[in-house]
DNA sequence: GTTGACCTATGTGTTGCACCTAGGTTTATT
DNA sequence: AATAAACCTAGGTGCAACACATAGGTCAAC
């Protein structure tokens, strides 16, 4: 099947496909008749795969090791614990920036719901030069779920 | 001054100054004796701005085009208020995938404690291929800590 | 005079695609 | 048969906010 096809069935853009098959995480056969992309059901797989892995939070770069270790005859899990590992650190570490900014964002617009626009002297947006983060910092509780 | 000065005292890199002043959002003065770029304090107080915007969650450009609001003489605060409000529904929009991507790889570790590396028949990797996602989604509770 | 710390402009790399260009192919319709 | 519509190709650019590298010029101290 060619590339749309292949793109419909797993849900995703045929430019998405197109650049798994440019960086190597797919390799489809090229049909000789018409220079167009031929990928089979293997092909099918393996985008789902990646799919998957992607879901998991897995870079694509990843997924390449992951693949070239199970190309070599390795088994890549003991990698892929070794990954997702490191990925969930990142994610930690964003979700509480992204927590934080969030909090941030909205102390603002409240300090601002109170403020008159261009009330105090400013170089450029009195808004943004006068907002103060509240001393108290909000502070994420781990919610329990698993018990 | 000179950019690593000016860098030093508002604790960024020298490379985010000179990207600041490429951009255009910073504008020194070129000494004619060496060619270097000389910050005035007003490039200070230009950059705290920027500094400030940034953690609020305004992008480059945003930031621009307050800067260019003000320097046309409007009040920009009208814009900051529409650019904020936007900014602040991407960041939430954001927060909520991150939370859900965590507790997804969460999920996966967990299940992979009690599966053994390579344990079924798979194409590339047996833990990626067969994690499934917890039937019972987590859902984010929303903290109160404002009354 | 040479070392070291600074400065310059410009270009590249990062991530995961989306989008565009300029063209060739295939299929359906007129 | 001509043509339009829908598909395909390779390759390049754009995004965000820098970090880093290159190749060179400047300046103060020893």
């Amino acid at each position: 099947m060619y590339v749309k096809k292949l793109a419909n069935l797993m849900n995703v853009t045929a430019d998405t496909v197109r650049h798994y098959t440019r960086i190597g995480l797919l390799n489809p056969i090229r049909s000789e008749e018409n220079g167009y992309q031929e990928y089979t059901k293997q092909d099918q797989q393996r985008l789902k795969f990646i799919i998957s892995s992607r879901q998991l939070g897995f870079s694509l770069k990843d997924i390449q090791q992951i693949i070239g270790e199970s190309e070599q005859g390795n088994c890549p899990c003991p990698l892929t614990r070794k990954l997702i590992t490191k990925r969930l650190e990142e994610t930690e570490a964003l979700f509480q920036e992204t927590l934080k900014l969030r909090n941030t964002m909205r102390a603002a617009l409240k300090q601002w719901d109170n403020v008159a626009d261009g009330a105090t002297a400013s170089e450029v947006c009195s808004l943004i030069e006068s907002f103060v983060e509240p001393t108290k910092d909000f502070e994420y509780k781990e919610q329990r779920n698993d018990d």
